[in-house]
DNA sequence: CCTACCGATCGGTAGG
DNA sequence: CCTACCGATCGGTAGG
């Protein structure tokens, strides 16, 4: 079915866990709460019990997991010795985070559009910009550095670092055959670092 | 507004423009006929004269863009003497594609999951299955000629590949300050191809 | 190209 | 956690 669901002792988070299942699935206007409900095993209007509307179950969903990582960027800046080992940890933190979180991040990645324009989901731009800023900051200073390669538009660069590591929970599956986590990882970095850092990695 | 309308002497036409342009910013789910009529200039009940169905309006517009593709990558391999030089050839065909078609690029992209269910609309997956099968083939022949690193996960690889290539619709904008169509291109063939082509490219 | 309308489905409420 | 229901909106039709 969905395949993200997962169990826990708390029926709000139980339902929460179905709902962004569903969400991630189908995306979260194509998801009825008659749906979540149905798959929770009671009626819509159940869900009003734990609920007070849609957006508070989209908003318990993905506030925490987005507003934590702008902290989490700048604390690898901050214990990162060599600044050449920075991009690379960024990247990695991206990929665990979003193999973690994959349900999160597919209705962020596929949402963040629609919501951009609403005031209670102005906090996912936001953070997205700040995330990126960091992330920019980043790549200038290494090229300023020298650590990254000056002849190529930093910010069409930095565009598809970012498209790349989004785009990860979109078809990443864990337990696969083809390829397990640390392959993946390995992989993107390779593929990033043997072409973006000055005199390979 | 959807920056993606365009003119034309056919009423029709025009109402596809903006069709695409509405479907690409908002998904094909949540553009009403009520919307597409509005912008168009008439009632929703009118639409009904140029169309039998919305999902009648949403064939017209990705259908013949996305079936020329597979004869497009085959006429690329048959016409391209060097093999080093397929892959590349690929990947401006598919970002010039996507910069030229950005709306229908935009739609596909989005929808592509949601519709893969519905008969009507199974050759968007199918094309897709194709094309994909078609990079495939051209990575594992390059890596057994040792043209393509062997030491990375040739379906991550190409998965990376075509995230890359797929979500530049998504971004790019022409008339952009911050980057050219060419840079763009050429900033994501040195991003790819600095890392994957045995001794750089 | 329009007015008028249909059945289905949506998020949400009332009241228990 | 349920039944019963609301107003709004959807894709689409009838008839001109």
């Amino acid at each position: 079915m969905t395949a993200y669901a997962a169990d826990s002792g708390n029926r709000r988070e139980d339902i929460l866990a179905i709902a962004a299942g569903l969400f991630a699935e189908n995306g979260f206007d194509n998801t009825s709460m008659r749906q979540i409900g149905a798959t929770a095993g009671m009626q819509a209007a159940s869900l009003y019990h734990y609920f007070r509307t849609k957006d508070d179950m989209l908003d318990a969903i993905v506030r925490d997991y987005l507003t934590e990582l702008p902290g989490a960027y700048r604390r690898i800046m901050a214990e990162t010795a060599n600044p050449r080992d920075v991009l690379p940890a960024f990247v990695e933190l991206a990929l665990r985070g979003a193999a973690r979180n994959r349900a999160v991040m597919t209705i962020l990645v596929h949402e963040r559009k629609s919501l951009a324009g609403r005031d209670r989901f102005a906090f996912i731009e936001e953070t997205f910009d700040e995330i990126e800023a960091i992330w920019l900051g980043v790549v200038e200073a290494g090229i300023a550095q020298g650590i990254i390669r000056a002849d190529l538009n930093a910010r069409v660069a930095l565009r598809m670092m970012l498209d790349l590591v989004g785009s990860v929970a979109q078809w990443y599956r864990p337990n696969s055959r083809r390829y397990t986590l640390d392959e993946v990882v390995k992989t993107e970095l390779d593929f990033i670092f043997g072409g973006v850092m000055v005199g390979g990695r």
